[in-house]
DNA sequence: ATAAAACTATGTTATAAAACACAAAAGTAA
DNA sequence: TTACTTTTGTGTTTTATAACATAGTTTTAT
């Protein structure tokens, strides 16, 4: 499990987001409640079924959000990135996670109690659109992606999840090399295909020149090429 | 397009869940800016792109939520109930509809300006968790229907469909007919199935003896067995 | 009431993707 | 270093489901 962080972290800037909608009387609340947790690589920050208690904000790392299906196979749901929130969702709908979060890398998370955060919302106007913005956004994105994971194909459901991690985590110094170190299995519970197709439509990509590999890192070369695939499906 | 009702809709009792976390001073409000619609069977309420304006509320009838996909096939994203409320999402995402809506049957429709809704919230705690309460569900709800749709198979798929729509329109007099009257293309764009294949499957339902079928009737004989079918996949 | 359109049903064929199998490579631990 | 585990890569087979075709049936419109 996660090991308690012990140094002291600047709420203000790390947080930045939800802190702007608060007033100075909320912030000392917050900061007095807030935890820090670190996770090392391929660590489990909470499973399927367990009370959710506290809302999370990731400072550092990656986080995977995940759903185990039929016969094992694993679905990514979505992927978080640093100052993203998550693991409130249930805590409001009223139910136990339906999901599982796990780091991909070595990462810090913040804790805040979701009582504190309901109690704070239901009196802060600012707030409670703060979170009812995020959930209208990720509902939009699940909406979508019910129709691109079931109608597109092999290679257009990769295309996308190489567009969307571009776009989630950035590109190293050359302008091209997606940030993020995946393996093969994660990549394909991303694209909703097996760990094999999604060896081999990289494969197929690299030989259309659409994009160059070298062990788990993952160099765009044409990028219009790979939004053009991803949207004819 | 939808008519706009003449007669008056006692707003109390058919707005209920929303009414319950008003003021009376709210309710005034809201009365005054309600407004009716009356669409006919298969009317398009709203359409993908377009811009919402107004919180919805289903008072009669039944209404689709969709999404056209690749190659013109439809996805139904949710199926609206009375007394649901829908259209709201994209509000606040602060972005256009990315679905269509609409109706299945006869059905009334009552909107309020999202404006005015957001202006309340933003005063009204409880009201703020009545929103961020449905929109946590539906997004709990998208995420299942993820792995559900991608990785249960067509007969698992169909079965879901069908003690779906059970458990949300339920069934006539005879305590197994499901209370709605769909096309075979409607239910396999509620599962993620072609037409031929919903035909089908539903017809090995029929051999099986887990359903039966009177036209688009269709009556749900052993729902162990069906629900044993939506589990396994 | 009648024609036209849409829907239902079923057989056949084609195909995308999973399943299986195994070898090579790369990490990891002793 | 050596052994061991995990990950990657590739070929082959199988299978679920889409695509196509066509006929019968029901619904809708005029």
């Amino acid at each position: 499990m996660g090991r308690k962080a012990k140094e002291i972290i600047d709420l203000s800037s790390t947080l930045e987001d939800i802190w702007r909608v608060l007033s100075e009387e909320e912030r000392v609340l917050i900061k007095k409640n807030a935890r820090f947790v670190h996770y090392k690589k391929n660590e489990t920050i909470y499973i399927e079924d367990e009370q959710p208690k506290d809302l999370m904000c990731l400072l550092k790392g990656k986080v995977k959000i995940y759903k185990s299906g039929v016969g094992g196979r694993n679905q990514i749901i979505r992927m978080i990135r640093p100052i993203q929130y998550f693991g409130y969702r249930a805590f409001f709908a009223r139910e136990p996670y339906v999901t599982a979060a796990s780091s991909f890398e070595a990462s810090t998370v913040c804790l805040i109690s979701m009582d504190l955060i309901e109690e704070m919302l239901r009196k802060n106007g600012n707030m409670a659109m703060f979170f009812i913005q995020m959930l209208s956004f990720d509902l939009g994105v699940a909406d979508n992606r019910i129709v691109n994971l079931t109608q597109k194909h092999v290679r257009g459901r990769l295309a996308e999840s190489l567009i969307f991690l571009k776009e989630s985590y950035g590109v190293e110094e050359d302008g091209a090399t997606i940030d993020i170190y995946l393996s093969r299995e994660d990549l394909a519970n991303l694209s909703n295909m097996t760990t094999a197709n999604a060896i081999r439509t990289l494969a197929n990509f690299v030989n259309e020149r659409v994009i160059s590999l070298d062990g788990r890192k993952i160099k765009i070369i044409n990028e219009d090429k790979l939004l053009k695939i991803s949207n004819i499906g």
